[in-house]
Parts: structure tokens; C-alpha cells; sequence
DNA sequence: AGTCAAAGGTCAAAGAAAGTCAAACTTAGA
DNA sequence: TCTAAGTTTGACTTTCTTTGACCTTTGACT
């Protein structure tokens, strides 16, 4: 509790609200929570990265900026992530964790249904004795497979 | 009796009361009590473990936090079934599909959540190198847990 | 074009928890 | 008394967060 990245995360996701996109300053807001101006991008890469569904835009410079965008939930979201995830050798849990998360925001799927992928997809379920990531990946592509067939 | 993972015990035990879940800090209460942070960690094992009727959950890192979660009287069912995979060394496809099933006619899960826990225990995302049933049961069991924790 | 200040970016080290595991110790029971 | 089970401790690991030093980009103003 009280750590002040979580704070962070809060506040900007307050104001945020409902739109799908927010320019911020980096500096402003590091000084707001009196933290250092890098503390910021450490918030924005584990709390609001592309797994997570934001686009992060930026502009250096006077007058520079960030903007955070939400990536719009499409009809084929399902099938989209599915695409993404073949490419890639194996998941970790950070990575998977963060895509069941933007499925819920997109409403893809609900919290419960969440909390039981989360689970099946977590290094407790899935202890092998050798990495598990490729697995990972492959449970989780049933998982959406399932979804995608209803 | 006196011995101190027992006044531990007790103390927690006093503290969550009637509410259904507790967080607290491992280093503050090892402090509190003069201990070795890890017998908190012994505490837990021992005497707030699933058999016990709780589930705990944590965090490292700055900020972190360790959270108590009593299993309700209403996951009897899940509890059980958890008991009962328990102690078998292995679950084929076919034993968690009925266990699913059962679940679904008892109403403690929907259809949408069992066509995901059965996605996720099938054989072709449990493509394991070896005998899959030993990994079937690990994750139908974290499953259990997750539906039991809400 | 060149300079400079004002952004934001990167990365690694330090810090702050919690987790693991095995050795040492204690105690209850045969 | 001997042994097995339960307890206590501490060294080492893993994960997540915070900080700071240094780098790059941009635009304004000579």
C-alpha cells in the first residue's frame, strides 16, 4: 500500500475518465507528486503500455508533452490479439496479465472471467519443471479461441 | 503452548475478526513481534493456509503488502472439490471436465466460465512434452482457488 | 546556421518489500 | 530416552519501486 506509483496510476486514470486520450506533462506531474520526472515513465511503461491497450505519444522540447490514447476496442479485438501473441515465442505472466486486463476494460470480458484466466495462466498453475512462457502462450490461445467460438 | 508462531496466530486472528479479509505488512508485524520476517511467512503456511480456509495474496517491492482472504461458507463446494483433487496425483481431461460440469449444474459457475476453465485445461493448451494430467490438476486446482478468493 | 534552455527519454544502481530453503533448535510422544 | 514433528532463524533470491546521472529532441532567439 501507499506506494506512489499506484497513486499515480489513480489519478491519471481519474483524469482520464471516459475520454480516450490525455495530454500530460512529464515535469508537471512529477513535480505534483514530488517525485523524480523518470518515476513518471516508469508508471507509463508497467501501468499503461501497449498490453494494457494505451499508445503513449511524446514530444520533447519546450513546450514538449505525452499524450496517452486509448486503443479503441474493436470488433475483432479477440482475433487481433490472438494474431499478436503468434508471433511471439512464449508469454510471461506480466505480459499476459496485462492483456486479460485490456480485455476487461474493453469489455470483452468481466472481472470474474478474468480472475479464473488470470489464474489458469498464473506460474502456479502452469509449474513445469522448464520455462513456462510457451505454455503460457498456448493456454492462453485456447482461452481466446474458446472466446472467439462463444 | 506460548509459543510465539501461536500468539502470532492469535493476534491475526483478533485483528481480522469478523471481516472476510486483512492486509498487512511482513516486516511490521515480524518487527511488532520480534521475529524473523520469514515466520510470518511460517504462520501463514501453518495456520492460514486453503486447508485452513484462507488464501493469501501479496506484492513485493516497495509498498508491498501481504493480504488474508477467509474462504466464505458459500465456497463449501469448491473447497471440497479442491480437497478432493488434492490428493489424487494427476486429472484427466475427462474427470475435470465432469468436475466442471458439476459445477456449472450446482450453479456456482456459468456456461462462459466453464467453456474458459475447460479451454484451459484441454490437451491441446496443456501441450506439454510429457504427461499433462499432473498440470491439469495444478491449474484446475489455481482455478479453484481463484473462484474461491472471488 | 548556431546556441541555448526546456522539455522528455534511458538506464542502471539503490532501496524496499516479500519469498525460499535449509540448518539449528525445541518439544511432545512412543 | 529417542525420535519425529513442529518452530525459529538467517542467508540468499526475486520482484517491484524510486532516484539520479546523463542523453536526445525541439523550438525560440540571435
Amino acid at each position: 500500500m501507499a506506494n506512489i506509483s499506484d497513486t499515480i496510476e489513480e489519478f491519471i486514470l481519474s483524469v482520464i475518465g471516459d475520454d480516450d486520450s490525455l495530454q500530460l506533462s512529464r515535469n508537471e506531474l512529477a513535480n505534483y507528486f514530488a517525485v523524480a520526472p523518470s518515476q513518471i515513465n516508469y508508471v507509463l511503461a508497467t501501468r499503461f503500455n501497449t498490453d494494457k491497450g494505451y499508445i503513449i505519444e511524446s514530444k520533447r522540447g519546450g513546450g514538449g508533452f505525452i499524450t496517452l490514447i486509448r486503443i479503441c476496442k474493436s470488433d475483432d479485438e479477440l482475433s487481433a490479439i490472438l494474431d499478436e501473441i503468434e508471433k511471439l515465442d512464449g508469454l510471461t505472466y506480466q505480459k499476459a496479465s496485462n492483456i486479460i486486463d485490456r480485455l476487461v476494460r474493453d469489455e470483452v470480458i468481466d472481472e470474474k472471467q478474468a480472475n479464473i484466466i488470470k489464474c489458469a495462466v498464473s506460474d502456479k498453475a502452469l509449474n513445469v519443471p522448464m520455462n513456462n512462457n510457451r505454455l503460457r502462450k498456448s493456454v492462453l490461445g485456447q482461452i481466446l479461441i474458446g472466446l472467439i467460438r462463444g
